[in-house]
DNA sequence: AATGTCGGCAACCGCGGACAA
DNA sequence: CTTGTCCGCGGTTGCCGACAT
């Protein structure tokens, strides 16, 4: 029953490739092809790994038409928007960027293109558990709505043409169609705490919802009052919700991306 | 110069679905 | 139908070089 075991854990050699066992993997595969089975190709081709090793090397590192280096402009726009609606599939958005490979991609929205896209990183993990898309966020949305009508003075860090970032609930009054990240402004909530403020267009026949999204999530009521300027301007109503970000919420966790995910509202 | 810290990245780990026996 | 492995994936680790102190 079952299968023959796929390695001799004990015998297989761990750790960073040499150049030898490259030029064999690479020979073997080059000569003879994966065969679909990568267990038995390390003995077949003389090499002390595991298969899911040969296969791991093979195709982030190996394989022809592998692209290394730097992300152009266009591929960090598809990443972020893949990223948006999809979540960390990254073999689907490897899937779209001829050449990449979901480690790479990973690894680069890991360590850059994440700090590139939103600025700055929280101090300490995000605590977006409560956060949740709540009736109170609803009900503020709604009410804030008819106060900004206006375009926002910055654009969005990162990303020359709009974010796509989609709602998690379609039969909300609020938003009923994928919204559109217009632009991010940091500012400081009147309890002295820093925020992002983030602007959503694209629904509402135009005009901008603005919201607070307080990044370290330490409010438990999860409201803020408004800055007494923005009162002030008319950039906001006097009272309004803040949460942690909602796009860092989708950047950090599956379970954000899966509750909020764009898939929910675009099926 | 020595030591500590950080960032980038290759590689490993573990899980879940698919599938062979 | 059950059992156990394969395969592919995303998350995580750990090495190494660069930079700071």
């Amino acid at each position: 029953m079952g299968r023959a075991p796929c390695c001799d854990k004990a015998n297989v050699k761990k750790g960073p490739w040499s150049p030898e066992e490259d030029a064999k993997l690479k020979h073997f595969v080059d000569k003879h092809g994966t065969g679909g089975n990568w267990i038995t190709l390390p003995h077949k081709a003389g090499l002390r790994r595991c298969g899911k090793s040969c296969r791991l090397r093979w195709l982030n590192y190996l394989r022809p038409n592998i692209k290394h280096g730097q992300f152009s402009d266009d591929e960090d726009r598809i990443i972020c928007t893949l990223f948006a609606s999809i979540g960390s599939r990254w073999s689907i958005i490897a899937a779209n960027l001829p050449g990449r490979t979901d480690n790479d991609i990973k690894n680069y929205w890991n360590t850059k293109l994440k700090k590139k896209l939103f600025g700055i990183l929280p101090k300490r993990p995000l605590q977006i558990q409560h956060a949740g898309f709540s009736s109170t966020f609803v009900h503020n949305c709604s009410s804030n709505n008819n106060n900004i009508n206006q375009t926002p003075a910055t654009s969005f860090p990162g990303l020359e043409t709009s974010y796509s970032l989609c709602f998690p609930d379609a039969t909300t009054s609020c938003l009923t169609a994928p919204s559109v990240v217009q632009s991010r402004q940091n500012r400081t909530s009147s309890d002295g705490s820093s925020c992002n403020q983030f602007y959503y267009g694209g629904a509402r026949g135009g005009n901008m919802d603005g919201y607070f999204y307080n990044e370290l999530g330490d409010d438990e009521n999860q409201k803020h009052r408004a800055p007494s300027e923005d009162i002030a301007n008319g950039l906001l109503g006097s009272n309004y919700s803040t949460f942690d970000s909602l796009v860092l919420t989708y950047a950090e966790t599956e379970t954000a991306s899966s509750n909020y995910g764009a898939g929910k509202l675009s099926s």
